[in-house]
DNA sequence: TAACATTCCGCGC
DNA sequence: GCGCGGAATGTTA
């Protein structure tokens, strides 16, 4: 049982999938079209999942303008592993502006060969830009992959002011 | 078992 | 300093 809600940004609309626990699921723009975007009607919504919306909408906004997000929702992260939950919990330690490597997140797991392993969760990871992603790069700052193409990752990394090889 | 959003090392320019 | 090939490696479906 799951909601889904539509974010206006600057780089498109967003869409938003909210379960009882918070924020489960995060996409980005549809190239397609406007099809099936979900209407945000706001009449029968509990207030709960308004107020979340809010915050993830202000979060989002602020994340897309390179600035910190102070306030989040609540994130269901209950559709991942143990170890893909480790990942995404380090990574949401990292502060904006700053990289890490696939390599060093996985030390920061108690993984150190586990890198390989950690690019999979990132791939997995249910909730781009709010949980960094885009901020784990290849070693030697080289840019590595993304999932939802890596224009979107070259993009966020250029507004937190992070220069690539 | 076969993928992988990796990394490291050795080679030849 | 490239670039390329190959091997080791952990997690997942």
């Amino acid at each position: 049982m799951t909601v889904r809600l539509a974010i206006p940004t600057a780089e498109g609309v967003f869409i938003a999938h909210y379960s009882r626990q918070g924020l489960a699921r995060l996409e980005f723009p549809e190239t397609k079209s406007e099809v099936d975007l979900p209407k945000n009607e706001t009449a029968p919504l509990p207030a709960e999942i308004r107020r979340w919306h809010d915050l993830t909408t202000t979060a989002l906004n602020e994340t897309l303008a390179g600035r910190t997000a102070h306030e989040l929702p609540p994130l269901d992260l209950s559709s991942g592993t143990e170890f893909q939950q480790r990942v995404w919990g380090a990574l949401r330690r990292i502060a904006s502006g700053r990289t890490l490597s696939y390599g060093e997140v996985a030390a920061k797991v108690g993984k150190p060969r586990a890198m390989r392993a950690v690019g999979g969760a990132c791939g997995a990871n249910p909730i781009p830009v709010l949980v960094p992603c885009h901020r784990v790069l290849a070693a030697h700052q080289a840019l590595g992959g993304f999932s939802s193409g890596l224009d979107w990752k070259r993009k966020l990394l250029a507004r937190e002011g992070i220069a690539v090889h």
